[in-house]
DNA sequence: GTGGAGACTTGGAAGAATATTA
DNA sequence: TAATATTCTTCCAAGTCTCCAC
């Protein structure tokens, strides 16, 4: 894979962690073999693995019986064998037309669904053969899913062009409908929900009254969690908010860009987006070429718009350094500014929050997430997206649609202008929306993670998760089952299943031309999967946010085979691996097992699923570091099942030689007590010979420059202690001191010091070098895993609650301030409760 | 039945705030 | 106390999935 832009890094998932699917308690009922999936092989796969592994069911091919309630309606179609979305194998091209492989159209192409369907269903894979190979053709009367599709334009998913506004029509509806209820409700006492409870144990003291002001706060919360009432599709009667905030209007700073070296005067709007430009200086998008070309291409109409003829024309001429500097200036001046000014601006933002931050839901004080509309600047699309750079333009009132309580008082626009429109819908939780011009995406100012509205769509969703336990194993006996199905489309969706409940893929949306090509499970390409015999499937691909996804994980010996069939010819590079399936047909199928499942739930019961076996292995009477150690491996696991990677830190390798060195010192302090001690006892040569043992990786070199270091250390800190010590005597109006007076006192030699004590030198030494070895693995393990993803939005918080009872651990320790709020709903639960 | 708009969740990066170390 | 590291917060891009108009 080609080097990826923002320095996105491939890393490799341990997909192990999937341990075994059969639990005894899932009842699954497969004949589990544990190296169903093994651990990648990678140099730099480092995350720890300790998974009891998923087995999946070998049965013999021969028996393959269709399962005959699965296959009623599953939508194939008539017959060859063009996929769906194809796209070019050169990568570059996304042909949208439903064309087969010679580039013709299709011919059948337009079949209804319903056709193809029973079409399909008569349409057979042959039985596996002797082989096991099971590479029958399907005929072909199975149909990929392009097939179905219209000639031309299947691809382009998102079509600007033409697009209705259905959204306006909607809003109209509701606005006559859905308003809130003319019955008269009396407003209750304002309480605040959401707020912050704060149990910090810093400030405890200073603030006494503070916290029974809290506690009484609490008491008072909503706690909508009792009520049980989560299935209201009403999300308030009476809603009252102060608005979006807008970004304040431009001010020039008169700073002059150059053009072939000569200075550029421009005018405020150019000097805006040249400004924006100077902002990515020194990243990533500096160096992107669609970034830089998009950017040139609307700063040039931006240009054009001048009073003033402008000389600019080629991107190569321009020169955006001193405006740069000027940014960089701000910045140092922004540091350098003393408490009372960075106190104005909290007090400032504040106030702002204050104002803006708050809404009222039938009475409730409930925080806003988002209420700033975005400023204008350049699109950072990620990955190779090729709008990156494009101008994102100043969104003003006349875009935006309030929605609000219909008999709140709508809030002012900014003067002279006007909103776009009010509604009042009560079915939707956005306070504001407005489309931004780039994706022609919707934009939305939400209420706070913290908010009740958060909370119960969360409580929601873990409780959807929890109902999917009693589903799985059904779920994963049908899919097991359909792996061998004769109908293609059957097999395709259940090999699809297996790998988003083993390997909590995601499922993969279809996307458009203007979009990065980036994929999840039902959109894989031919290239993106690769096999190795006997059983190994090799992912390779860029999924969520340009993140590759890098694994090899050895399958069942069906999935295999259906993967080897998948990919047989002529399908080849650009073509869908999965041509008979989509998200819908998946997601419809899956809501024949539980209503509301969809493929994301699986991703969220596995986190929580994974995460509490895995908790299983906190050591009860292990110090309190122990347990947390304990709890974040878990939160690792998760992390890595889900593949949520972080950019390699740019420090990390300097930091990583810090503390590399500081575990060098160690031993080579360590060498000296070793030296000492058979010093003053020699008969240890013969007894411990492992005393004679040089030190690993401390040679002369390092020595020297350990010594170095510490002398030099301990001259400046003899020089800064003499400075203070002198700025003493000065306000004392003494003479200062050329040298400090009093010597540091020497330490004991070692060679003076009883067996005994080196002894315990030893094991202190010995227990230090080992803390911060694990420091360093824990440090390098999570150089590429970001932990905070899986707690935010996979694991189901009452896990960690439990977890925290059961183990009698703070929950502060695991859960910071924001994770508190944010689930706060989940802290009232049994001693004895489980996901 | 289907495509696409709309609504919402998920996700990493950057910057700010805070904690730790030298 | 300053420098550095870590954690938290904010921002907004990029997914998923439902529902409605055609």
């Amino acid at each position: 894979m080609s080097e990826q832009p923002l320095r996105r890094r491939a890393s490799v998932k341990a997909a192990e962690v999937l341990k075994s699917s059969d639990n005894d308690d899932m009842d699954r009922d497969s004949s589990d073999s544990s190296d169903d999936f093994d651990a990648p092989k990678s140099s730099s796969a480092k995350k720890a693995t300790k998974a009891s592994h998923s087995k999946a069911e070998v049965s013999d091919s021969d028996d393959d019986v269709p399962l005959s309630a699965r296959k009623q309606s599953k939508p194939t179609a008539a017959n060859g064998n063009v996929p769906q979305n194809k796209r070019a194998a050169n990568g570059s091209s996304r042909n949208s037309a439903a064309n087969d492989d010679n580039g013709n159209d299709s011919e059948t192409s337009d079949a209804p669904v319903t056709k193809k369907s029973k079409t399909a269903a008569e349409k057979k894979v042959d039985d596996e053969n002797e082989n096991g190979d099971n590479e029958s053709d399907e005929d072909d009367d199975d149909v990929p899913l392009s097939k179905k599709k219209a000639n031309g334009d299947v691809k382009a998913k998102k079509t600007p062009v033409g697009k209705k506004d259905t959204a306006a029509k909607r809003k109209l509806k509701v606005e006559e409908s859905a308003v809130t209820p003319a019955k008269k409700r009396k407003t209750p006492a304002i309480k605040k929900s959401g707020t912050p409870v704060k149990n910090e144990k810093k400030g405890e003291d200073d603030d006494n009254d503070e916290n029974a002001d809290e506690e009484e706060e609490e008491e008072d919360q909503f706690a909508w969690w009792k009520d049980g009432a989560l299935d209201t599709s009403e999300k308030w009667k009476t809603m009252e908010h102060q608005g979006p905030v807008f970004p304040p209007a431009y001010v020039p700073h008169g700073i002059k860009m150059k053009y072939n070296g000569a200075p550029i005067e421009l005018e405020p709007d150019s000097e805006e987006v040249a400004t924006f430009f100077a902002g990515i200086i020194g990243t990533d998008y500096e160096q992107n070429k669609t970034f830089c070309a998009n950017f040139f291409r609307d700063f040039l109409t931006v240009l054009k718009k001048q009073k003033k003829t402008c000389p600019i024309k080629e991107f190569a001429k321009c020169d955006f350094t001193p405006i740069y500097q000027h940014l960089q200036e701000q910045k140092e001046l922004r540091k350098a500014m003393t408490k009372e000014q960075k106190q104005k601006i909290k007090e400032e933002k504040l106030a702002l929050e204050e104002k803006y931050g708050w809404a009222l839901f039938d009475g409730r004080k409930e925080k806003v997430g988002n209420f700033r509309i975005e400023p204008p600047g350049l699109f950072r699309g990620r990955g190779d997206h090729p709008k990156t750079g494009t101008l994102k333009l100043r969104v003003m009132p006349e875009q935006v649609t309030i929605n609000i309580g219909k008999e709140a008082k709508v809030p002012e626009p900014p003067a002279g202008h006007k909103w776009g429109s009010v509604v009042h819908d009560n079915t939707v939780a956005w306070l504001a929306t407005w489309k931004e011009n780039v994706n022609d995406n919707i934009k939305y100012v939400l209420m706070a993670a913290t908010s009740s509205l958060k909370g119960q769509s969360d409580l929601k969703k873990f409780e959807k998760a929890r109902e999917l336990k009693k589903h799985i194993a059904k779920i994963r006996r049908d899919y097991t089952d359909g792996l061998k199905d004769k109908v293609m489309a059957t097999r395709q969706l259940s090999t699809a299943l297996y790998f988003i409940d083993r390997l909590a893929l995601r499922a993969g949306n279809e996307k458009g031309e203007d979009e990065a090509d980036t994929v999840g499970c039902c959109s894989l390409r031919f290239e993106h999967v690769t096999l190795e015999p006997p059983n190994k499937v090799i992912f390779d691909f860029l999924g969520k946010d340009s993140i590759r996804y890098y694994n090899e994980v050895a399958v069942d010996e069906q999935v295999f085979k259906n993967i080897k069939i998948f990919k047989r010819e002529p399908k080849k590079e650009g073509d869908m691996l999965f041509d008979r399936l989509n998200t819908a047909i998946l997601n419809k199928d899956l809501t024949k097992y539980m209503t509301g499942l969809s493929a994301k739930v699986f991703r969220t019961f596995n986190a929580s699923y994974t995460f509490q076996k895995e908790l299983n292995s906190t050591p009860a009477d292990g110090t309190m570091q122990e347990k947390i150690l304990a709890y974040n491996r878990a939160n690792r696991q998760v992390a890595i099942l889900c593949n949520h990677q972080r950019t390699v830190s740019k420090a990390h390798t300097a930091q990583m030689g810090k503390i590399q060195d500081k575990v060098r010192g160690y031993k080579y302090e360590r060498s000296l007590i070793k030296k000492a001690l058979l010093e003053v006892d020699p008969k240890l040569k013969k007894k411990r010979p492992e005393l004679l043992e040089d030190e690993s990786d401390v040679d002369d070199d390092f020595v020297q420059r350990y010594l170095t270091g510490l002398e030099e250390k301990e001259k400046d800190r003899v020089a800064k202690a003499l400075e203070k010590e002198n700025e003493k005597r000065k306000a004392e109006g003494k003479a200062p001191l050329k040298e400090l007076e009093k010597k540091k006192s020497v330490p004991t030699p070692l060679e003076s010091l009883s067996v005994e004590k080196l002894e315990k030198k030893l094991e202190d030494m010995g227990k230090r070098i080992e803390t911060t070895k694990l420091q360093i693995i824990d440090k390098d393990e999570n150089k590429t895993t970001a932990l905070g993803t899986s707690k935010i939005n996979y694991i189901d918080p009452r896990i960690s609650i439990a977890w925290c009872k059961k183990y009698d651990v703070d929950l502060e320790k695991i859960f910071n301030r924001s994770l508190r709020e944010k689930f706060h709903w989940a802290s009232h639960l049994d001693d004895d409760w489980e996901f």
